[in-house]
DNA sequence: TGACATGTCAAACAAATGTTTTAATTATTT
DNA sequence: AAATAATTAAAACATTTGTTTGACATGTCA
């Protein structure tokens, strides 16, 4: 009848346990890992019996699986790649835009925040899930990233410079999420929440965009290198 | 007799199994983290009984701790934090060779590589092992870059400016541990071994001291941002 | 040699944990 | 309302794993 078409609209009754479970996974994935979580805690914040997890997703693995491809998902829809920058916009302002969101993709409070946490583990200690997400979100980004890196540098793509370039770039992005332990301990007085996320996020690509701009040209560099050099200084 | 001071001095015979025991957690702690290793794994590499780790040890967690002190202790003593690099060197020049022996102390092939691979999970998933490293070790690494890099930038140290390219550098380094997975299956071309380490330090040093000369003065960026800023260009 | 400490080994213990089973319960359809 | 399907629940299962135990061997020293 019109009530149970009314229910399921608002709430999806009949699996309704199998979203608490999706919601409470997330949680205790994202604070312990694949490894750590037990069957039995997640189950227990959704208020399920232990055989919920099998019935609903088979094993512990898919149930994992289908965590990352969620969060994944909620954290790319928030934080596009290029958030609020026109498609015209020049590569500087482009790389800015790429810098922040990667940054307000991690340290955004709330749910969203799993999908970083978890990502985490997953370059330490890879699962199978991770290749899922390897050809349908990294690489494209990655290729975004490399163009807009060979744009500001004025050399081709597949070039070693550039894709050097790239690693410095992504590598201060992530450094705070995989070191987080650490830099909270050393340096009490950094703040690493989205505020802190606008400010880490100017650094870094004033940082990067000033290194890219006066960088040694590697030609001139190799040639330097050359004990035969015409001139010594 | 002398046949037993003898032998004690080539081989300590009374704790072969001991030493034995020490190699295979690094081992197997390094491969696969402290979790996810056995004791029973430990014990068949080190050809010794299940027993042999509570006997030895006390415990898993603490045998953890020894083969956490024992790969530190050599990682630093193989590549110090300025190898290679006279005390009056100028700060440019002791900066490259910081990040080298960074990058070198975890590239090197061989049971040294162990600590890079324990300090990654560590960052992830801390033990309590990882703070009596903390103060000893990479708290006066931190100071010795920080002094480096304000320096370079002839700012004081606590300087937030200071601290920020701190975190722009090590982040580099680090990069490279953490993140191997995806590297190599997002750029199969990028070796990632001990000659490899030569030349990405190389570029981190450039691009890290190219950005640090060339960064725009963070007071005059504050003013800019100020909408009641005199001159519009 | 005999007493004693040290080290090794096989077996067992105890707890944790992913999964399965089987019955009961609830919802849906005929 | 009866039948059928879907879901939940409690208990049990099977395996893994850190640790302990008690017997046995080995070396040391009086």
């Amino acid at each position: 009848m019109n009530l149970k078409s009314l229910s399921s609209v608002e709430a999806p009754a009949h699996d309704e346990t199998r979203g608490l479970l999706l919601e409470a996974a997330g949680e205790v994935f994202a604070e312990i890992g694949f490894r750590n979580a037990t069957v039995r805690e997640i189950c227990r914040r959704a208020g399920a019996n232990v055989a919920a997890v099998n019935y609903h997703f088979g094993d512990k693995e898919t149930l994992y699986a289908e965590v990352l491809r969620d969060s994944q998902q909620k954290a790319f829809e928030k934080y596009p790649p290029l958030l609020g920058v026109a498609s015209d916009a020049p590569p500087e302002e482009k790389l800015r835009a790429f810098i922040r969101s990667f940054l307000l993709r991690i340290f955004d409070s709330g749910s969203v925040t799993r999908f970083g946490k978890i990502m985490s583990r997953e370059m330490v200690e890879p699962t199978g899930a991770l290749d899922l997400l390897l050809e349908a979100r990294i690489r494209p980004m990655a290729d975004l990233l490399r163009g807009l890196v060979a744009n500001i540098l004025s050399r081709p793509s597949a070039d070693e410079q550039v894709r050097l370039c790239c690693f410095s770039i992504v590598s201060q992005c992530v450094f705070f999420h995989h070191c987080r332990t650490m830099i909270t301990r050393l340096f009490p007085e950094q703040r690493l929440d989205a505020a802190a996320a606008e400010q880490l996020a100017g650094h870094i690509a004033r940082f990067s965009l000033a290194a890219m701009k006066h960088l040694p040209d590697p030609e001139a560099l190799r040639s330097r290198r050359v004990p035969t050099a015409r001139r010594r200084r």
